[in-house]
DNA sequence: ATATGTGAATTGATTCACAGCG
DNA sequence: CGCTGTGAATCAATTCACATAT
């Protein structure tokens, strides 16, 4: 079992993440044990570092062993809390919006969309995805009515704070922030932002200074 | 003039990005001078971090004033390398590469798209963002005659590995990835991930541990 | 008087080496 | 004997305090 820790790095959590997408796949190609090694190969990190994030929420290995792939594919699910369902709501049905809508691989088992919310008049009424898209004004109401616990921020820039105040205000816990800005939010709502812009400039910046290498969160 | 350093944080780039969006909309306001501790609120970091990053590549500002808002923005797009225009190329047009194609704020100052890529017949020759789509397999050819720099994978995961090999080998010089997946490509070429599906499990974890409070890089 | 720039101190994350178990 | 799990050591990043410049 965990140790539910204090603190633990956000660097780990984003290499759970990478961890969990490969065990997935060994298991869905059948492999029934596995090792630091092995993962560290995959993930392009050190074994070292593979053992000291999965040590932060308990043993999952055997030694002399390795890791059961089931057994740690669960384990790491449990740890990013997906043994349950998460439902989204999206603010802002542009392209961006409608696109994530229509992902395949959004109907994750993880996540369900809920809810589809614009402010113009001329969206509000469409249906995307098997949804028809809402008024903002009724965010408040559905995020209840549906249980909604997560909403994606994709407006244009300047709508972005607005969107945000909306999706607090309506009691969401989670937040994807897909515009180019910081948002504010109250201390316990958390904000995971998706800037691709940020990213061309990141990589500007590491084209230009080759010799300074990135290691990537 | 600058430092040239030879070591600096990936989160100072980070960071850095999001003080050039700072004081450029300071500067689009009509403001002329600005402190740390202004752009500290703004970009929701300390302003010891600011001044340190700065410090990173020279010395911007004015004691006991604080910083000129358009040296500032310039200085900054500067160390970045935005003082060039990027070019761009798609690899994968379904919906995310469409979007983003077709994203008006892409066309920024410093990013130019100059080609589409898919391996479907059925999309090649159609016209996406004033652009045709052309076969992956032009790609070397028109990376060379167009002098593209960058380029974006936007193709499902079990392709996002042949799409990175197609584009070093056709000679970019960074890589965009879209695709849920980690990807193997040479020392020289850079990768940046924006990865939404990850994101997306990071806030999962965050909010059943609302203890643990992440500090975005 | 005021806000930057920066060495020193502190805190945090990664690497390592090996103890612990199967 | 092999591979995990983990305290100790190293390395890196952030915070601080204040000297410095205007």
């Amino acid at each position: 079992m965990a140790h539910d820790p204090r603190t633990v790095p956000s660097a780990t959590i984003s290499r759970l993440v990478t961890y969990l997408r490969i065990v997935t796949q060994l298991e869905q190609g059948g492999v029934r044990t596995t090792s630091s090694e092995y993962l560290a190969k995959e993930a392009q990190v050190s074994a070292f570092q593979i053992r000291k994030d999965l040590a932060y929420f308990g043993r999952f290995g055997t030694r002399g062993e390795g890791y059961t792939v089931p057994t740690l594919r669960r384990e790491i699910e449990r740890i990013l809390g997906l043994t349950r369902q998460w439902r989204v709501a999206i603010v802002g049905v542009g392209r961006i919006g409608e696109a994530l809508a229509n992902y395949p691989n959004f109907r994750d088992y993880h996540f369900e969309l809920k809810g589809l919310f614009d402010l113009d008049p001329a969206k509000v009424g469409r249906l995307v995805a098997g949804l028809e898209i809402k008024h903002l004004s009724e965010l408040n109401r559905l995020v209840l009515e549906q249980g909604i616990d997560i909403g994606f921020i994709t407006v244009p820039p300047k709508a972005a704070q607005d969107a945000a105040d909306a999706l607090v205000q309506a009691g969401i816990k989670g937040i994807l922030n897909f515009a180019p800005t910081v948002i504010e939010v109250p201390r316990e709502v958390h904000v995971e932002p998706v800037d691709f812009l940020a990213g061309l400039k990141r990589l500007s910046f590491y084209i230009i200074n080759p010799q300074l290498k990135e290691e990537l969160a």
